[in-house]
DNA sequence: ATGTAAATCACCCAATCGGGTGATAGGTTT
DNA sequence: AAACCTATCACCCGATTGGGTGATTTACAT
């Protein structure tokens, strides 16, 4: 069974060399080549293809704004991104987009169709350096699975969130029918369990750690 | 200059073919094979490696526990997992305790050979279906990600930062090398431009909507 | 029963914060 | 040139906050 390959790609010779080397595979077959994204659905109709090969940077829609658009219309279509410099925000933009993989031009062809075979077979190939990116990106985010051991009180909980929705004591006071010094000495208890020293540290915190 | 790698793997005849093939290359070298990580910290000081290869299913300490380790005594040393299956927690827990790569056991020799490379040089290399693993979740996590249109200058969304990280009016200005009185002025216009009226109600909006 | 934790309230006080008003200087836009 | 934005600084003032100390009641566990 034959990969239906797409390409999307301006420079004409960087276009013919990749439909030259992917119809030379027994395996492969290029169902359409085109410089830019501006008649996108329609090629993709056209062509049909399996996995498409995208170019980032593009005049017209962008290999972004392409990807989004075959992510949510062709939802089974595979897209590989290729581009010449490794920026991070783009990167970003085109995984979240839909984008299941992410090559550098410099790649060599045998990559590049060992990369096509593994994005049809449901993998995300990309350049080591570009996952590093990826996985620095995914660790910073997710802060913790962990970091359980903070065991405030019910009430403590409800009162941290009402500061994290920026609820004044005397605010907090009033919704949860308290005198204001109760507020306060509450607010004093959650500060030392989670060992800060300011609203605007327990809210942060209460964010990050997920308490609220 | 060669690459010192280390290798962890309690498969006897595994660990003395990885050995081989390591020293085998011209740029690398063997500083040490271990069956098991239970006297990880004294064997990583003796064999002081550049890259580790560290098997995820070991008898004593495990190879996630071992990378959580190794990343935090010695962070500049790099790993790279290996494993017989793919395991999605397993994935998971070991690229957030620190390693650098992960590869299926499975990986030809020339392409371990290769991994070991891209670790050395900061890549992350894996598998194209363990990316394929790391980039769903990647998108399943953290929603949305824009959410333009509120225009920060430059210097407030510095203050910003430093308010989110819990600063005094008075510490920001230490830290910025300005009086409180100008660093009152820029909360002014923030708390303006997100139409908030205290620090923790910025700090919230800030957050949520990762304006830092 | 005795101790411990949670929830409630009170008073004090200094530091911080929020907002009002106003000013100067450099840069951009119109 | 005038209007506007940004960054900087200053003074004032009332409200809010953070922390210290202490107390009572209820409930739960030892």
């Amino acid at each position: 069974m034959e990969i239906k390959v797409a390409i999307f790609e301006d420079s004409k010779p960087l276009r013919e060399s990749l439909q030259q080397l992917v119809d030379s595979q027994v395996n492969m077959q290029c169902a359409g080549a085109f410089a830019d994204a501006n008649h996108l659905v329609l090629h993709m109709k056209e062509a049909s293809p399996d996995v498409v090969l995208m170019d980032i940077n593009m005049p017209g829609t962008s290999g972004i704004e392409a990807v989004k658009i075959i992510s949510e219309q062709f939802p089974v279509v595979r897209v590989l991104m290729q581009t010449v410099f490794e920026e991070n925000d783009k990167i970003f933009a085109a995984l979240l987009a839909g984008a299941s993989g992410y090559m550098l031009k410099k790649t060599s062809p045998a990559k590049m169709i060992e990369a096509i075979n593994e994005t049809y077979n449901g993998g995300a190939p990309m350049t080591g350096s570009v996952a590093a990116k990826v996985l620095q990106m995914f660790r910073n985010q997710p802060a913790a699975a962990s970091s359980e051991s903070i065991d405030l009180s019910e009430r403590e909980k409800e009162i941290l969130e009402w500061l994290v929705k920026g609820k004044s004591y005397q605010a907090i006071a009033e919704v949860c029918f308290v005198s204001i010094d109760t507020v306060k000495t509450h607010v004093r208890h959650i500060y030392e369990k989670l060992h800060v020293h300011s609203k605007s540290q327990a809210v942060a915190k209460a964010i990050y750690q997920k308490l609220v």
